[in-house]
RNA sequence: CGGGGCGUAGCGCAGAUGGUAGCGCGUCUGGUUUGGGACCAGAAGGCCGCAGGUUCGAAUCCUGUCGCCCCGACCA
């Protein structure tokens, strides 16, 4: 794609009132657009990412056997007083009809899925199985704040599951656990896992996903080598001690919770009366667990553990794309063309291999503004054409976690190219 | 909701003691430039967040209100 052909720009300023590097970055680079506290409009640059991310977690989700569902986000009363959810949590929002009925704005799945799943299961035969979904979440905090972290309107995949017995559960909730972690490192992040409390949602066992950075706002104990941590609020081990599941050291870091899982044991079941029949025809609750991942969260947090002074730095698996390319221009009419020429045909033949693009086309724009740009925004590789690179029939080629940059010819670019996203 | 900060051009900001709004960036026109945010000339762009009040006169003083950011409470 063409730069020029994008109405969100970069700017040169960073807006004034961000704290955190998301909100800096996202805005500055035009990823993202605040339209009022904790609610935005992701740009083409912002939605690339975040379709990359869910893109990641539908794989692993897939890869579980859970089959993807989309539900509503206008909920019926009647389903959140049968948790007795609708008046007693204050984290959803609530509206009416013209004919004052009224409906909550989705803040969790349970209170729809669970009836949704009634509507089908009779029989032990039906189980085990899980569904998710990838949807908008409206939660009333009491203060949105960092960005893409913490916002009233958000990007959520909540996935359920449902269980004849506890050891089904227990084997399906560790297998969440895995692929949790999995997706987490596909999208470049370290993630502790913690031992948490269940909330609103269970008081079973429970646990979430740390992305460590410095800019988290959970404080947690974590082993300094394997995966183990524990939020301080529940932790029983300190720092210093050895983690009990490798020997390591036990470090207090701070870290960005990016997902949660529970077992909910009957507590929806019973709400809804889900039962299933056994292999003895005795009428049974199912048991049932739910695994969320904020997705517009975790871009955030992949911000903020990816990124320096001049932008973000995105790695290869969410890049809103792989390559950008500069031209620079030169005076010389012939040599422009060629310039152009050549970016044109790179940009082609990249795009006949799948790989994406972001030209900066720009002929106006002087060259210390073009790389600016490209740090803020912060793909993976920066490939260079211009009037000085070509005399050596070549590319310069700068990879943006990287500092020194080399030439490369012409002929060999494309392969490299391809060898480097893979 | 408590505490703190801030609302002036698209963005970033300046506008003591009240006198009718300015700078930088960006944008538009023309020209010169082109390897780390180029330069010259010209131009457009403001319900000074909103509503009251004080005053001959309010961006400026007073009251209220709305919004944004930060801390806290809260938060799969």
């Amino acid at each position: 794609m063409k730069y020029s052909n994008c109405f969100a720009k970069t700017s040169k300023m960073a807006p004034a009132d961000a704290d955190s590097a998301n909100a800096k970055f996202l805005v500055q680079a035009g990823f993202v657009d605040q339209t009022m506290a904790g609610v935005y409009t992701w740009l083409p640059f912002g939605l690339s990412v975040l379709r990359k991310v869910e893109q990641i977690v539908r794989e692993e989700m897939n890869a579980l056997g859970a089959l993807e569902i989309f539900m509503p986000s206008l909920h019926p009363k009647e389903f959140w007083e049968a948790t007795n959810r609708w008046d007693n949590v204050g984290f959803h929002f609530k509206t009416h009809s013209q004919t004052d009925k009224d409906y909550a704005l989705g803040a969790s799945h349970e209170e729809v899925v669970t009836p949704l799943v009634k509507k089908f299961i009779e029989s032990y035969k039906s189980l085990p199985f899980a569904t998710y979904q990838i949807n908008t979440k409206f939660r009333d905090e009491l203060r949105a704040k960092s960005g893409v972290l913490r916002g009233r309107e958000f990007r959520m995949k909540d996935m359920y599951s449902f269980h004849t017995n506890q050891e089904d559960l227990s084997a399906f909730y560790q297998k969440t656990l895995e692929a949790y972690v999995r997706a987490y490192n596909r999208c470049g992040l370290n993630v502790k896992v913690a031992e948490a409390s269940g909330g609103v949602f269970t008081k079973n066992m429970s646990h979430e996903f740390q992305a460590l950075t410095d800019a988290g706002e959970d404080t947690i104990l974590a082993c300094s080598k394997c995966e183990f941590g524990q939020n301080v609020e529940v932790a029983t081990v300190k720092d210093g001690d050895a983690c009990p599941k490798c020997g390591s050291s036990i470090v207090t870091v701070k870290g960005i919770e990016i997902g949660n899982i529970f077992d909910l044991g009957t507590k929806y079941s019973d709400a809804f009366d889900l039962n299933f029949t056994d292999e003895n025809g005795e009428r049974k609750k199912v048991l049932m667990g739910c695994y969320g991942i904020g997705t517009s969260r975790l871009v955030g947090a992949i911000v903020e553990a990816c990124h320096d002074e001049k932008g973000m730095i995105w790695p290869k698996s969410v890049a809103p794309f792989q390559v950008h390319l500069v031209t620079l221009n030169s005076k010389d009419d012939a040599v422009r063309e060629n310039i152009m020429g050549t970016a044109d045909d790179l940009v082609r033949d990249l795009e006949a291999q799948g790989v994406e693009v972001l030209w900066d086309d720009r002929e106006d724009v002087s060259p210390g503004a073009k790389f600016a740009d490209a740090d803020l925004i912060g793909a993976p590789l920066r490939v260079i054409v211009s009037e000085k690179s070509l005399k050596e029939e070549s590319v310069e080629w700068k990879e943006r976690a990287g500092t020194e940059s080399r030439l490369v010819k012409l002929a060999d670019v494309l392969e490299e190219i391809k060898e480097f996203v893979k």
